[in-house]
DNA sequence: TTGTATGCGTTATCAG
DNA sequence: CTGATAACGCATACAA
């Protein structure tokens, strides 16, 4: 029932020191002002004390909680938990407290969680949940607050951001398919709103056209969330013309929607269609059948996002930037050279080399 | 750069009132005792201006924050999400934050997280990271803290928690094997420090007798953690002498490194070996293969902890309680009958009765 | 019904 | 180097 609530003043009294000394004390940036004899002393006996800081009274006073809002898409994307780890092991490491809400791709949570949280005084933020135009992060910073950026960013830059190099990683996964063989690839586009969605969809079509192959329009199908259901119901679309033989999904959640439409339409992968996803999130090898996906640092990314964060907390004058993290390709076995269509020249030993991890299930 | 600070001074300024009686208006609590014409203004003026009540002073004076800390042992397994999802849904509908937390399964940790949030003044917790003897949990229960333990539970009662029937669903694991046949089953134990590891493991050992089936010690491995390297290891010392056919995990993640040890062995799933896992997390019906398991119901339990809690919060002195939640097997392809073994004679139609999902992938 | 005064625990300014 | 004092924004007992 005792929540023990040992305050300065309890310190400073049993101490023989006055209260403002003890905060001195313990503050490491007035620390020094101090004689170091009393310094000891009440060090000591705050100790035996078990005096702790109050938080809260002293963010009252300074204007600073040494917390930050970590506003994420959907917590159930096991992409998240990583990034979410990567973050609060820099911010612990710096003192910092992340608060973690989830707004479940829902508009109004989303500014009634970045309101209390602004309303609970945290320092910043670092926000996983932007669009492409994004009105209350952009205001968000417009009103001075620290705002760092990951894995989507927003257009018009002047922004903190880390972010994957999603032309790129979509250009890898059309590559890779391509030099399997491939030439009737689909795209299952992400969200358009978001950079991921657009940029993976333009780094598709670029690598589309790089390789030589055409981007048919019925090729394309729209997924309007980053979840299962979303890439079944559009993979469904693909399948019902004529078939590719080789799908890119904007995620790893679309792309296990594609296989659920494939196992439905009586289609084995990588029998009769391979598929490509992205992020490599945790679990993509232990699907069936294991995910071939463009892999992203997931910790590291939240981790340089924490990082930016705090560089621009402790100095507000810091210049925007962007951070573009190389993707890379993980290949196992939800893609193979394509089963009817005749092969297309190999393009030689460049790219990615499709090396079988040796140790996945016999089957 | 303008970090609105509007304050009730302001609001009451411009209302013409004094700030006590915009605190009173603003508190629903309070409103009552003010002049409805009086309140109607001095909320007009608050919304006018952007007034947003700062709850950190106010918690400085009331010491109570509104918030509640999580404490979660890994944000990694699928299983949390959804949990804390259920948290967060009735801790917003009730003006509550949740302020999450992951121990990476480390106490040091915990205990740092644990008394980070105490200084953050949070009203209660709900913490999923209790282990049979807990120090921490039970000393922050005996200095008076609103404490609801979720999916976890410790030994000697006297304390809130939202647990599923462990026994009974390990039961039901080790029923649906011996229905299908097995009779050599073994079991891959959680940590027994948990109450999850140690009820899932004695409601094993009781079934298989009731089941008339011998629990051989060499088929009982005991993992060291909930996680999948654990889980690897652990069956492969099952894997390494006279063989079971059927091997029931603790939880999903064992499970799932069983499957490794199994590919490992060059040992397919469930031809040779069935596998039964435990919490059907999100994606166990994704995996190679399809993971029967035993399902709980994870947002719910959520969101029954964090009822709980609310109630414990606005009654100090309400019995504490237990709450076992009923489990239900989800039967998917990971469970056949053994191959080579003599079948025992069926049960007859009561249990469990496998009726394959229809869906699955078309293997 | 509303104003006044005080204090929550801390920090910052100003003396000494 | 240290003590005194005020203030951060709000809630509440008390007075009016």
């Amino acid at each position: 029932m005792t929540q023990t609530q040992v305050t300065m003043r309890d310190v400073a009294r049993t101490a023989g020191v006055h209260p403002g000394t003890v905060s001195r004390v313990l503050n490491p940036r007035t620390r020094a002002l101090v004689n170091p004899a009393t310094a000891e002393r009440v060090e000591q006996v705050a100790r035996e004390l078990g005096y702790s800081l109050n938080p809260i009274a002293r963010g009252l006073k300074t204007r600073r909680t040494f917390s930050v809002g970590v506003l994420i898409p959907d917590l159930q994307n096991p992409l998240f938990p990583p990034i979410i780890r990567g973050i609060e092991r820099v911010l612990d490491a710096a003192g910092y407290t992340a608060l973690v809400a989830s707004t479940d791709g829902d508009p109004a949570r989303e500014r009634q969680r970045l309101e209390t949280l602004i309303a609970r005084q945290v320092d910043g933020f670092v926000i996983a949940t932007a669009e492409r135009r994004h009105p209350v992060v952009a205001d968000a910073i417009a009103s001075g607050f620290a705002v760092v950026l990951v894995n989507r960013t927003i257009e018009g830059g002047g922004v903190f951001a880390v972010v994957p190099d999603d032309r790129r990683g979509a250009a890898m996964a059309v590559g890779h398919l391509a030099e399997l063989g491939h030439s009737r690839i689909a795209h299952i586009a992400g969200p358009q709103a978001t950079t991921t969605g657009l940029l993976r969809y333009r780094g598709f079509v670029e690598a589309m056209e790089d390789a030589g192959l055409a981007v048919e329009g019925r090729l394309v199908a729209q997924a309007d969330a980053f979840t299962i259901a979303a890439g079944e119901q559009a993979a469904r679309g693909l399948l019902a013309g004529a078939r590719p033989t080789g799908i890119v999904a904007a995620n790893d959640l679309l792309a296990l929607g594609a296989y659920t439409a494939l196992a439905e339409a009586g289609l084995r992968c990588p029998a009769d269609v391979s598929v490509v996803g992205f992020n490599d999130m945790p679990f993509a090898d232990r699907f069936a059948p294991p995910l071939t996906s463009v892999h992203i640092p997931h910790t590291g990314i939240g981790a340089r996002a924490a990082e930016l964060l705090l560089e621009r907390i402790e100095d507000p004058a810091a210049t925007p930037q962007t951070l573009m993290l190389e993707p890379s390709l993980r290949v196992r076995q939800s893609t193979a050279a394509p089963a009817r269509a005749a092969r297309r020249p190999r393009a030689g030993g460049s790219g990615a080399t499709a090396s079988r991890g040796s140790r996945g299930a016999g089957r």
